[in-house]
RNA sequence: GGCGCUAUCGUCUAGGGGUUAGGACGUGAGAUUCUCAAUCUUAAAACACGGGUUCGAUUCCCGUUAGCGCUACCA
């Protein structure tokens, strides 16, 4: 089968909280180079730490990762010839393997206590030393040892380290070696009979036949354990890949406090995806020439390389996010307006200016809204924000507003808004676009103004602000948001002028 | 403490023994508009430091410094 020699990559996440963008990010990366090399991409949940795993989690990651575009082929939920995919149904499999080191003698079995390992350790780095395992029962006579559990004395299994230096390829950081002495005899298995991440992964990926291990580089100061792992078992060494970290603006790992971090933050945020998926790819990645920055997850599948990945690390940078997704949410709504009308309504929604269902002819005219506004805004959230002008009117707070008090001082300021008020009072019927224009001209050859003295004391009338969209497109929304009836009314134009007077 | 990883504008990065060190975000200015945003144009802005190697280092090597990670019967 020609799917033989094809590369196998898998995320591996613990279930232990929310998909976070570093986590995402390397799903990403699993993700582009798998889809490019024709690839297989595996989900795998790694849930040893069972005190921290939920399965709650487990169903938010499957969402997150869904919710990104980043479909696997295996998985728990996937299925596949080398599952099962989660690590707790695996148990059997590392205990075979810990049996089998045992009796080839590349592990033994360790009866110190918690508290002389712990007492070694703080001789070791008081002494300037590497705070290593002192390989005290590296020298127990396996019978011997098997004969003190037997009896019921408590053992961890510890893995036997070679006494050659460990040497491992990575496709970031290149060739990667490690003194044997600095890396001590790892417990593979626990007292407890828990297996170990840094066991288990091995196993897991041997089994499932993973040829690029492409990861955070946090782990790789633990690789060299695995890497003799692989060896004690007589297992190909896979490809490693370390992916840098990603840090908050302070240089600190990225992490909670540092605000909207998980995918799921962002998504709620009115994030799109692909400006996500974009943004991350860029973290680390940069196409050759490196001037181009906007890819579609079918651009960057085809233009990725791990090779071109850099080994550094990158501070999460959110304006460059934002200004990606200005670009996505814009070619959204013109390439699948109705969901992206949809998916606003939400927002609108949450901020109780909209009902949750629209009839399409409400959905046209939030459309114009929208379109109207989304150009500024940084993601779908603070579209309402910036719509409070359509929505909600304040005659008060327009008048009494510091902002304001320079348009009211002005010499024609009152002037003006008498005219247009008188203006406004006499129309009946929907005010159109031209309708507007024509009264607008009106009162400037009444009053004489011109230019800002005529334009923004009518803005602070009909908005409450001096600022705001080009009247051509708003007026239109306004009166049209009005004919609509909404439970939250869009006052019209003349609502708003006899408000304005009244108040 | 030990070991490892990393080091180009504020940020993400391209580049690479001789370059005007390129692009993007952000920032400033200008254009446009009644105004804000968007848009367009434009400007400022970087090779961490010290030693080598070399005719010549930002680029290669070694140190220093700083940041991060690992050093668990966490993942």
């Amino acid at each position: 089968m020609a799917t033989e020699n094809k590369p196998r990559v898998r995320f591996a996440p613990s279930p232990t909280g929310h998909l976070h963008v570093g986590n995402a990010r390397t799903a990403l990366f699993n993700w582009l180079f798998a889809r490019q090399s024709g690839g297989t991409y595996i989900l795998r949940i790694e849930d040893t730490d069972l005190e921290r795993s939920e399965a709650q989690y487990e169903t938010q990651l499957i969402a997150d990762l869904k919710w990104l575009g980043l479909n696997w082929d295996e998985g728990p939920d996937a299925g596949g010839k080398f599952g099962p995919y989660r690590q707790s149904d695996r148990m059997e499999l590392y205990h075979d393997y810990a049996k089998r080191l045992l009796r080839e003698g590349k592990a033994y079995l360790c009866f110190c206590s918690a508290e002389e390992l712990e007492a070694e350790r703080k001789k070791a780095l008081a002494a300037q030393l590497p705070p290593n395992y002192s390989g005290k029962c590296r020298a127990i006579d396996p019978a011997e040892a098997q004969k003190r559990r037997a009896a019921g004395e408590r053992a961890a299994i510890r893995l036997h380290i070679p006494e050659h230096p460990i040497k491992f390829h990575d496709m970031v950081h290149g060739p990667v070696e490690f003194s044997n002495e600095v890396v001590s005899d790892p417990i593979i298995v626990r007292s407890s009979g828990m297996p170990v991440y840094n066991y288990v992964v091995v196993i897991d990926d041997a089994e499932m036949k993973i040829t690029h291990v492409i990861r955070g580089d946090d782990h790789l100061s633990n690789t060299p354990k695995q890497v003799a792992l692989y060896e004690a078992l007589g297992w190909p060494v896979p490809e490693f890949a370390h992916l840098s970290t990603i840090l908050g603006p302070d240089r600190e790992r990225l992490s909670k406090r540092h605000g909207a971090t998980s995918v799921a933050n962002f998504r709620d945020m009115g994030v799109m995806p692909e400006a996500l998926v974009n943004y991350m790819a860029l973290l680390g990645w940069a196409p050759s020439g490196g001037t181009r920055e906007e890819f579609t997850p079918q651009e960057l599948v085809k233009e990725f390389s791990l090779e071109r990945v850099t080994p550094s690390p990158a501070v999460f940078d959110m304006q460059k996010l934002y200004w990606l997704n200005r670009h996505y949410v814009a070619h959204r709504l013109t390439t699948a307006p109705q969901a992206t009308i949809e998916l606003a309504l939400t927002f609108f929604t949450k901020a109780g200016y909209t009902p949750d269902h629209l009839d399409p002819k409400g959905l046209t005219w939030l459309q114009s809204v929208v379109t109207l506004l989304a150009p500024g805004v940084d993601k779908l959230e603070d579209l309402p924000a910036r719509a409070a002008m359509i929505f909600k009117y304040d005659a008060t707070a327009a008048k009494t507003s510091p902002d304001n008090a320079e348009v009211m001082g002005l010499e024609k300021t009152a002037a003006v808004i008498a005219s247009f008020a008188k203006k406004v009072q006499s129309e009946s019927g929907e005010i159109t676009a031209e309708r507007f224009k024509a009264i607008v001209n009106e009162v400037k050859a009444e009053t004489g103004a011109k230019g800002k003295e005529l334009f923004h004391p009518i803005r602070i009338v009909i908005t409450g602000s001096h600022s705001g969209p080009e009247f051509d497109k708003l007026i239109p929304i306004i009166e049209q948001g009005a004919a609509l009836g909404l439970p939250a009314r869009v006052l019209s134009v003349k609502e708003r002028t006899e408000a304005f007077n009244r108040g």
